[in-house]
RNA sequence: GCCCGGGUGGCGGAACUGGUAUACGCGCACGACUUAAAAUCGUGUCCCUCACGGGAUGCGGGUUCGAUUCCCGCCCCGGGCACCA
């Protein structure tokens, strides 16, 4: 199907285009500007990911799109192809990082050219250039100056096979994400910055940004703040005090117990205390020995040890509880050491039941009825209650009751109140004796806990409060069922119905709740109100929180999942972090002036196997004098991650060649924020977060002057193998973009990519449909026969398109704007000839899709420039306001028919128009019209009696 | 388990702010051209019905003149976090 000459047309343009960037940044006066970023590779293999140029292909059409509708456009490449792709080039090929740098951008430039990307490559910046990590070194010393970058000695996740630590985002799991193998845990001198002190801002800043809901979900989810109370225990016949961090403050009464990370490093304190330190030991240093996959592996399966001898008191009652290590318990959260409410927390009540550890309920699940809501002034009363579930042995139906009268249509379980000096299990077979006549009732479960409902008893002008206990109850036989009493079976009918039934036929939501309790071994749920809490009963638990925590002495505090940023690395490659030790003067910020600190020549940049950077063998580097005394110095030999650099690249484009600062302030405020940035979900929480971190403190220390680096975001959606998994050498599935451009052009493999979906949107690659794309190309390349000055015009279609495309693009919905097209183009082709300005006009419009077809239509067409520096068309409103409009009639909200009209028609001439419409004059026939209903430009609805 | 996103023909998908559901493309069927095939062009293509008409946007209910769109309950798929107290 090779109607056109793809491969000829685009060797064609790409060569004459090779030194013309077809949209040059510039900085035009009164032009609106616009930053356009993405951060996707398109080479594959070799080191670098394997991918299509979907992500690429959308940043260069919307540029075009710009820099043609007269915005000054500011489109840098993406950052991947000089960061880690590189870096395991270089070590596994065992060539120096610079030139696996070099390499990459080459082979990027040029990968990128064949498909028709092509724009100003003088701003390119990378990791390996001085000039520009210098300012990373910069900004780093101003986070030591403020005490936002420390050293720490916190144990480190370690790869034995690639001999070099790691920080959490280089795993996945507790997989290295380079080699695959599992890491194991070392303690390292570590730099660290203290992310955590923007977690609030990095949170409230979210809100604002125009970014999709799940972007900002995982943010939130990743920075993981939570609100409660820390609380601290003393521990009897000690001096010693074990503080706790509680979102749930309220159920400070249910704690029966402690327990403490077992590789927290208070538990030392404690070994000296105890009886049982031979087997505390053995617990701590199994823990020790287990992986993280280990861990949860085991899945929820509690393990633990007792202190024996140690007791905690807790201060809301001077209750001495049992405390445990358990390692169901993180160190790296909160203070370390939890109490454990078993009855109100999942994993408490697992580990309760495992180690027989008591269980106390402090808060009454209530449900407020909806069907018979509490009403505001009436008494409340409170009442006794008993529920039981009762089963037929025989036939395995549940018994239930279909109320009448005030109650009608409430399904419940058999239920009553509890009588003057009945023990609730009295009541439950009085109850059952009652409403289902039958005896031989076996009681065979006791629910653990208590619930409660709140209704209104209207003819009594009463709010009752149900405190219910829950029963399951057998019978053996439904046989030797007596006659139920007269009066019992006018308030409601018994039913019996299978177990699958039973929770759908449940009416209030209290009901549905007793059923789903008893069905299930779980703690409790979050709401209600306080019991077995001393003076606190009653209260909900919203109003407990604040109340209970003063009682304790403890105070309301917030905790944060986010934890403080490793940031060096034990490797040769990456910018050296700008730190001389002293012996005086301790660690020591290299001066501005000194900047850059600059990576020595080395002979082996391999990670060195003992956990220490390559660098530190170089001793005529690492020796040097302390800025501030002067005594000897050793310089810093781990360098930083190459998070670093690319937390902050995108100022630099603004201003690549600035030797004076950071970035020029009057310039960065022309370019910033970046206003559009196209990357992966894999940014969301790491890359997105650090650089909003980054940015911040540029933010603080006054060098940027916006508090967020980025306006609208993407997320490009991942083309799947055609048989709809990754694509990924091991299933041999992959398609080449390069093979697809060979054999049906550049051109449709861009409009392709665009035209398959939403952009956002995971797709499987489909050669099949792409022969529409391919198709559609050619129709445009043959109607350039029938194009002549004098040829048919069809304004209407055409301005429609110019407006949709601009539209659409705008809004990255380059699928429908695609199909507008088409649309253009089949209406084109239907006709015998077509005008010359209109073809033109189209070519324009589809040229940032299509740029080398277009590029030598537009030549074959007399144009001199390139098409590609043309402006925007522009659309002529009035001719859309013009076109008559196509107005829907319906009846009774039923569709019956369609007719023209101009669009500034009157409404009463539209419903005029409407009742003489053939196919709904049938339906008004001997019915009266009480409503008519006018949408302009669009329908008529009239309703009829 | 918790949180987020989504569910529309045989397939990819479209539908402005609640206003003619199924645009555009792929596929399929029939026809034209051809000795023939491919390519190309034309016509048709949600389901039931001869028709009138009726029914369909995961399922059930609600609000509305009118619901893919809003509300309540459920099912399924995708993704994120996950012993985070």
């Amino acid at each position: 199907m090779k109607s056109y000459d793809h491969k000829a047309i685009e060797k064609k343009w790409q060569k004459k285009w090779s030194d013309t960037a077809l949209y040059k940044t510039r900085e035009d006066e009164g032009k609106e500007k616009y930053f356009i970023m993405d951060m996707f590779p398109y080479p594959s293999g070799d080191g670098l990911h394997v991918g299509h140029p979907k992500g690429y292909i959308a940043t260069d059409v919307y540029a075009r799109f710009k820099s043609m509708s007269g915005c000054n456009v500011l489109h840098p490449m993406g950052w991947d192809a000089f960061g880690l792709p590189a870096e395991n080039y270089a070590i596994k090929n065992k060539v120096h990082p610079e030139i696996a740098v070099k390499k990459n951008v080459a082979r990027f430039k040029e990968q990128l050219e064949k498909i028709g990307f092509n724009y100003d490559w003088d701003r390119e910046i990378n990791t390996t250039d001085p000039e520009f990590y210098k300012w990373t070194q910069w900004a780093f010393v101003k986070m030591f100056e403020r005490g936002l970058a420390f050293e720490s000695h916190e144990p480190i996740n370690w790869c034995p096979s690639c001999k070099t630590g790691l920080a959490n985002e280089d795993l996945e799991g507790n997989v290295c994400e380079r080699c695959g193998t599992v890491v194991e845990k070392k303690p390292m001198r570590q730099w660290v910055l203290k992310i955590t002190e923007y977690a609030d801002r990095l949170l409230e800043d979210l809100e604002d940004l125009p970014w999709s809901e799940s972007v900002k979900e995982m943010q939130r989810n990743w920075i993981g703040r939570s609100e409660g109370a820390s609380v601290t225990f003393a521990v009897k016949d000690s001096d010693k005090k074990i503080e706790v961090f509680t979102t749930r403050p309220d159920t400070l009464f249910g704690a029966t117990y402690m327990v403490l990370a077992p590789e927290h490093a208070f538990v030392s304190d404690f070994l000296e205390v105890v009886t049982n330190r031979k087997e505390v030991e053995v617990y701590i240093e199994q823990t020790a020995k287990k992986t993280e996959i280990e861990r949860t592996a085991e899945g929820k399966e509690k393990t633990g040890v007792v202190l024996d001898g140690v007791y905690a008191v807790n201060p809301v009652n001077n209750e001495e509880i049992p405390v445990y290590l358990a390692d169901y318990v993180l160190a790296t959260y909160g203070t370390g050491a939890i109490m454990a409410v078993p009855a109100h927390d999942e994993r408490d009540f697992a580990f309760a039941k495992k180690f027989n550890l008591p269980i106390r309920q402090v808060v009454v699940p209530c449900a407020d009825d909806s069907n018979n809501p509490p009403q505001e002034g009436f008494t409340e009363v409170k009442r006794d209650t008993v529920i039981v579930h009762l089963k037929d042995k025989e036939t395995g139906k549940y018994a239930l009751l279909d109320w009448h009268g005030t109650l009608e249509g409430i399904t419940t379980a058999i239920m009553g109140g509890i009588e003057e000096g009945q023990t609730p299990e009295e009541a439950v077979l009085a109850e059952i004796e009652e409403e289902a006549a039958l005896a031989g009732v076996t009681i065979i479960k006791k629910l653990e806990w208590i619930t409660a409902a709140r209704y209104c008893a209207s003819h009594k002008k009463e709010n009752r409060l149900a405190i219910a206990h829950v029963f399951l109850a057998e019978v053996d036989s439904v046989k030797n069922q007596g006659e139920i009493p007269e009066d019992e079976a006018k308030k409601h009918t018994l039913v019996w119905v299978d177990e699958s039934e039973v929770l759908e036929r449940l009416i209030p939501d209290h009901q549905k709740q007793v059923w789903s309790l008893l069905q299930r071994d779980e703690a409790l749920p979050g709401y209600g109100f306080l019991m077995n809490s001393g003076k606190f009963d009653g209260l909900t638990v919203e109003e407990a929180k604040e109340k209970v925590t003063k009682h304790a002495g403890g105070k309301l505090t917030t905790q944060y999942r986010l934890q403080d940023w490793v940031f060096s690395r034990q490797r040769y490659w990456g910018e050296p972090i700008p730190i001389i030790h002293c012996e005086k003067c301790g660690p020591v910020a290299v001066p501005e002036e000194d900047l850059p600190v600059i990576l020595p020549d080395v002979e082996s940049y391999e990670p060195t196997g003992t956990g220490e950077s390559p660098l530190a063998n170089i001793e005529g580097w690492v020796n040097t004098t302390c800025p501030t005394c002067g005594a000897p110095g050793k310089r810093e030999t781990n360098t930083m991650p190459q998070w670093a650099g690319s937390s902050w690249y995108y100022l630099r484009y603004i201003d690549p060649k600035n030797d004076k600062e950071l970035v020029d302030k009057k310039k960065e405020q022309y370019w910033s924020p970046v206003d559009m940035y196209v990357g992966g979900m894999e940014h969301a929480t790491r890359h997105l977060i650090y650089s909003r971190f980054w940015h911040k403190v540029l933010y603080d220390i006054g060098a940027v002057s916006y508090i967020e680096p980025f306006q609208k975001l993407y997320t490009v959606g991942l083309i799947q193998a055609e048989d709809g998994r990754k694509m990924s050498k091991r299933w041999g599935n992959v398609i080449n973009p390069d093979d697809v451009i060979d054999n049906v052009g550049a051109d449709t493999l861009r409009v392709y990519e665009m035209f398959m979906g939403p952009f956002v949107q995971a797709i499987a690659w489909s050669t099949d449909h792409m022969t529409g794309a391919r198709r559609f190309l050619e129709k445009v390349y043959g109607i350039k026969e029938k194009v002549s000055d004098d040829g048919e015009m069809n304004e209407l279609v055409l301005h429609q398109t110019i407006q949709k495309v601009a539209r659409d693009v705008q809004d990255f919905s380059f699928n429908t704007a695609i199909s507008q097209l088409m649309i253009h183009t089949n209406d084109m082709e239907k006709r015998t000839s077509v005008g010359t300005e209109e073809y033109k006009t189209f070519l324009k419009l589809l040229a940032p899709f299509a740029p080398h077809l277009t590029e030598e239509l537009w030549s074959e067409l007399g144009g001199t420039d390139s098409i590609h520096l043309e402006e925007w068309p522009v659309c002529d409103e009035s001719i859309l306001a013009a076109a008559t409009v196509t107005v829907a009639v319906q009846v009774n909200g039923k569709t019956r028919g369609t007719f023209e009209a101009a669009p500034d028609t009157e409404d009463s001439e539209l419903v005029k128009k409407a009742k003489e419409v053939d196919g709904v004059k049938p339906h008004l026939a001997g019915k009266e019209v009480v409503r008519e209903i006018v949408v302009k430009g669009r329908m008529v609805s009239l309703v009829v009696k």
